[in-house]
DNA sequence: GTAACATTTGGTTATTATGCCAAATATTCA
DNA sequence: TGAATATTTGGCATAATAACCAAATGTTAC
């Protein structure tokens, strides 16, 4: 693996932690549905303005959503939507372990 | 969110972390050819073999991997293949973030 | 049984991520 | 201008990750 391959696979692999993470996961999948004001998140989240604010920014820095200024509000939204094609591969990988538990417990 | 809704984005957030990981992502996409043993690996990857086999653990915990003992050697292969289905949607992201970077340096 | 091999596990340390608080910035409206 | 609102930033404490080394485990061959 060179130096090139190496760059590339850690660019990939910013862009999985960018949504590995519970709350930035329920963003994206939020935005999945049309923009969204932070206000917005901000009832749902249970978490502080601030924190809320940061995730957004991984999000944003990482190339999977982007923002725009609209009076006193920020709006965001999915830049490249697709990233959220896969969940349904993500929760067959969890039905799958639910369903090898399950056998153990039998 | 309730309490259930809030147990599934951790658990997909989980599924993902396994993934976001320069090392671990290149096992899986390694594994889409086919299983491997484990010291296949640790030619390829620069690292102790002890770090290979804890990043093996991850995937595995996630639910991601399976292995297999055969004699003296452990063979791996990609439990749920479809993990990998959107990488070329993780690729547009990275795309679309150096097209963005060369448009400001032009 | 002992040696050799393949892999995993335990322990330690360094780095990174997370979340809260307080303070800063930007925008609107009076 | 000054107050009120919406969001971001900086700083700090704590928790989670990652990598290495050394030691343990399991397997085959002698």
């Amino acid at each position: 693996m060179d130096s090139r391959d190496k760059a590339l696979y850690e660019a990939k692999a910013n862009v999985l932690k960018a949504l590995a993470h519970p709350t930035r996961l329920w963003i994206a999948e939020c935005l999945a549905d049309g923009e969204r004001c932070v206000c917005e998140f901000a009832d749902v989240i249970d978490a502080d303005f601030s924190t809320v604010s940061k995730h957004l920014a991984v999000l944003k820095h990482a190339g999977i959503i982007e923002d725009e200024k609209r009076g006193k509000q920020v709006f965001y939204r999915l830049k490249v939507p697709c990233v959220l094609s896969f969940m349904h591969c993500v929760e067959a990988v969890i039905a799958s372990r639910v369903a090898a538990e399950s056998e153990l417990l039998r």
